[in-house]
DNA sequence: GTCTATATAGCGATAGAC
DNA sequence: GTCTATCGCTATATAGAC
């Protein structure tokens, strides 16, 4: 290893090594709470490094979110691309786009084996938590692949309202992103949750969105099972 | 109106207006983002008076908190007693638990015509964003009526495994409160879903969740619906 | 109970040496 | 690219007058 070698991967170690430890505390911490301080400390780098490699905090927040969401989004695109929709609602179509949708979520949390996957508990934040700014990116990189989805959901279930179909979408999205970020406190409830594997979750995911999803429209006026 | 009654009245009302104010900057900036400053400002009090009334940031925290949780878990839990169970996954029970869970929040979202019920927000932000102190009395508030609810579903849907059925408890909170707590986000991405009002998302939610519940349980091992 | 004034500490950002 | 030193600002918390 020559001193270049050395003097380059240091470099790309800093880079790396400072949105790693962003990403950790920002999921543990929150963004606000997560100081430079303590990221350049931790990461074994200097103050300044991240002003000179980011620009500002924002900058690193903006990186942090984008290293992750590129490549996420992707794959679901590629994987809703590979769904089966011929079969409407009577076919597997539902399940393997909902598939599609969880799938890369889940496949992420399963590569750091034993922990946590801090992106997965930064991305239960991320909704609630951010500057206005890096909430409009948010929306901005989520709103093609949501909109592809929506596509084939409106495929498979043509019997929904624009407006039906669109809100059992965000509760699917919804029931992913709490379990998946509140693991820690769902454990808390339930010692059962706490020993489920992300496959186990996924499949009962699956069914639960699926059966959801198909369910007949909701009638104009009623309110469903009210109590008297 | 006496010279006491005004005093005593301002007294109450610097404590009230405190409260209502932490939440309404809780909601829109974050816990930590909202300094006194801000809070004490707007509520017309002096920025000691959080001290002397919450003793510190994290009693006024905790305030806001269980001041609202404390009656919404009350009136879910009388909800919850008036249901009728006797009908198993047949009858319309699971309607009934499932509108006795989320009714209570969106009656409450109500009360702020127009507007954004603050706390409604606040509540989606709850479960990542605070201290482990906060999240602790969280989950403490939260385990009655969480166990409750368990025990009426566990009723309807005894063909379920127990872990099943815990996971399902939480795909309904979860997209409950996904749905309640980033209305405003889920309006970026459609107009639809902007135009609904809250009682209107409540029976899509009924339908989509009783829907979810009642799904057969889960398969051992095959993944479903997966791509080939 | 409410106020002013201040103690103590941490923040993001930047200038300039190396 | 990395470092030290520091600026300008804000935060929570508290002491003490009224």
């Amino acid at each position: 290893m020559t001193e270049t070698d050395t003097q380059a991967e240091h470099q790309v170690d800093t880079r790396v090594a400072l949105l790693d430890v962003a990403e950790k505390l920002f999921s543990e911490h929150g963004i606000q709470a997560a100081s430079l301080r303590m990221i350049t400390q931790q990461a074994g780098a200097n103050l300044a490094a991240v002003h000179y490699h980011f620009g500002s905090k924002e900058g690193l927040v903006k990186e942090v979110f984008s290293r992750r969401l590129r490549p996420l989004e992707e794959e679901r695109l590629r994987l809703l691309d590979a769904c089966d929709l011929s079969g409407g609602i009577e076919g597997t179509g539902i399940e393997q786009v909902i598939h599609a949708f969880v799938a890369p979520v889940i496949r992420r949390l399963r590569e750091s084996p034993g922990e946590e996957h801090p992106f997965a508990q930064l991305m239960g934040r991320v909704f609630n938590e951010p500057s206005e700014e890096v909430k409009s990116m948010l929306v901005q990189e989520f709103k093609l692949t949501a909109d592809r989805f929506l596509d084939a959901l409106r495929l498979l279930l043509p019997h929904l309202s624009e407006k039906e179909l669109m809100w059992r979408f965000h509760f699917l999205a919804g029931g992913m992103g709490h379990t998946l970020s509140c693991r820690k406190m769902i454990a808390k409830f339930s010692d059962l949750c706490a020993g489920s594997s992300p496959e186990e979750m996924l499949r009962y995911l699956v069914t639960f969105m699926a059966s959801g999803l198909r369910a007949p429209a909701t009638a104009g006026s009623d309110l469903q099972g009210e109590p008297a």
